[in-house]
DNA sequence: CCACATTCCGAAACAGCGTTGCGATATGCT
DNA sequence: AGCATATCGCAACGCTGTTTCGGAATGTGG
């Protein structure tokens, strides 16, 4: 007594995913309807029920993903001999790059730019791992005493906000990454004296 | 020739406001329903649409809103004898304040939240007006040649940022004035050097 | 080799959303 | 007083996320 054999396999799983992230990069949040995925993977909408439980499951797995590649990237970051310069780095080809070769994963596990803010609980797990990649960055820094986790949101908050407003369009075209390493660099500069 | 007379005035547009701002704020985007927003006044949908056109244009107006606010309050901040300390005060005093006061205000006119981004053109003129108030209060402080507007987008960036974590809640209870304060001074002072 | 038990998929239905067309209503001018 | 006119509230439309339900597909027991 085996019963029918499922048919949306892990395969199934990460196109829909890949086609919900498509849809948000190129026609914003409003454009992310179970519909739509569905029709774009090629199944019906109930496969996406079988997958993710709900369209809300459905930006959950969304902001694993983020969080997966953003700790990923931070974690392989290579370690110098000028710890600063390496959170500064870290900050600009990793954060920077993340948000924006990825703005819908970034909106989501970051700025938890969703319908409903407290389902970013479910993906606490994942983005604590992340974070913890950014501290272990921020510790190497001397930095006279300060709290490490409290320099750590700070230099997040930076980060987080340049790549809002990067994303918006509001920085000079093609000087992104000077204005970004003149920033993160003024704050960890600020910071150590 | 002059018809019926409106019955929805500029007090039923102030009441419907005020409604949206107060839904998002205590339930979050997905409440604001053009529905709830007119039972809660007790006028009928349709007078949304008499006064504002749309579900969006109740969105743009909360955002002109917003500025409206921002710009003034900047404006009206004191001028004492060390500009970088002004700068800094005005950022803790005003955007702090402005975000965790007005939290629906600070997601709509500064992050855009909203379906469809694109409206915020609809209120750039008011947010030109707030920028230049805080590109004022930049403009007096010595950065050693960098561009003001350069400074004023990064210090801004760092104000969205450290706003955008306080909402979720990652700031220490208590704390979150002090830490304010060492972020915005951290940077400053590394502008300057 | 066949029929059964089991499991899953796809189409259709449901409530709620933003929005709009239309009949009814309430006013000011002639 | 009666007509012209502009507004309002109700109901409908197409869309959304979600659920229900009948049929289809398979491994197993006879």
């Amino acid at each position: 007594m085996a019963g029918r054999p499922r048919e949306h396999d892990e395969q199934t799983a990460r196109a829909l995913l890949d086609e919900a992230e498509r849809l948000v990069e190129a026609e914003g949040a409003a454009a992310l309807t179970v519909r739509r995925v569905a029709d774009g993977v090629g199944v019906s909408t109930r496969a996406v029920y079988s997958v993710y439980g709900s369209k809300d499951g459905l930006l959950v797995a969304l902001g694993v993903r983020g969080f997966d590649m953003l700790g990923r990237r931070v974690a392989a970051r290579p370690r110098t001999d000028d710890p600063a310069a390496d959170l500064v780095e870290a900050g600009v080809m990793v954060f920077r790059r993340f948000a924006v070769e990825h703005p819908a994963l970034f909106q989501i596990a970051i700025q938890w730019a969703m319908p409903d803010p407290t389902l970013a609980r479910q993906f606490r797990d994942v983005g604590w791992e992340a974070w913890a990649e950014l501290v272990a960055l921020v510790e190497r820094v001397d930095l006279g005493g300060r709290d490490v986790q409290e320099v750590a949101r700070e230099f997040h908050a930076l980060c987080e906000g340049m790549a809002a407003i990067e994303l918006r369009g509001m920085l000079a075209a093609g000087e992104e990454e000077r204005i970004w390493r003149d920033a993160l660099g003024a704050l960890v500069a600020g910071l150590r004296r």
